[in-house]
DNA sequence: ATTTGATTCAACCATATGGTTGAATGATAG
DNA sequence: CTATCATTCAACCATATGGTTGAATCAAAT
């Protein structure tokens, strides 16, 4: 019996496309309106926003009104429950954060 | 422009799914077969064979031929690559590894 | 060499996903 | 109140995904 975790599959999911990876990098370095985040793309505008929605769903950002316009803008907690999760895959742990430095250092 | 990083697209879309992270957390335990795999879903062993090819293909698993069988095992590499990715999303450094000590601790 | 067991491949089906366009809604500015 | 800008909704299309079954392959055992 597997239990679904639809929390998971939507986070999982969300995270597995470009486009929207690239939105979620964006607002977490700030908040940004659903048009200037479409800005930088070749699609259409309705697109971006589906885009977004999805990102929501998965709790991974959050939208709030100002004026005529929303800003967009990243959840943590949801970027850390899909981080934890990551780590019940991992045998070694003290490898686990070894690896995970060296990465980092390498950006 | 989006760098479309298909290797990420592939992890996080294997991630995706309920039954595949399931398998995930099986074979990081030990090596199982694809048949000891199948057992435990009601589901033919076909489809969990993809399940395993998408594992393999995202280079979350490699399969290694042992007599009539194929011992199927995780690949922790590739899992860091995705917990690194992660990491790019949070702001704040301190407070990842923080609440990730507590969402384990939870277990 | 034949049979048996384990895995893979191929064809097919239903639903999900990512994209489009055009119309509808929300909110501010005249 | 109406025009305008930002976002959302609805209908639609093409392709991807997850599942099925039956045939094909590969490796051991008789």
């Amino acid at each position: 019996m597997v239990e679904s975790n639809l929390a998971l599959d939507l986070i999982f999911g969300a995270l597995a496309d470009a486009t929207r990876r690239d939105i979620l990098k964006r607002v977490s370095r700030e908040e940004q309106t659903i048009s200037e985040l479409a800005q930088p793309y070749a699609t259409s505008l309705a697109a971006i926003a589906k885009h977004v929605s999805v990102l929501e769903k998965a709790g991974l950002v959050t939208k709030r009104r100002n004026g005529k316009e929303k800003l967009v803008r990243v959840t943590p907690e949801a970027i850390e429950v899909a981080a934890a999760h990551l780590s019940e895959y991992e045998k070694v742990w003290g490898d686990r954060f070894d690896t995970l430095e060296k990465l980092l250092a390498e950006k």
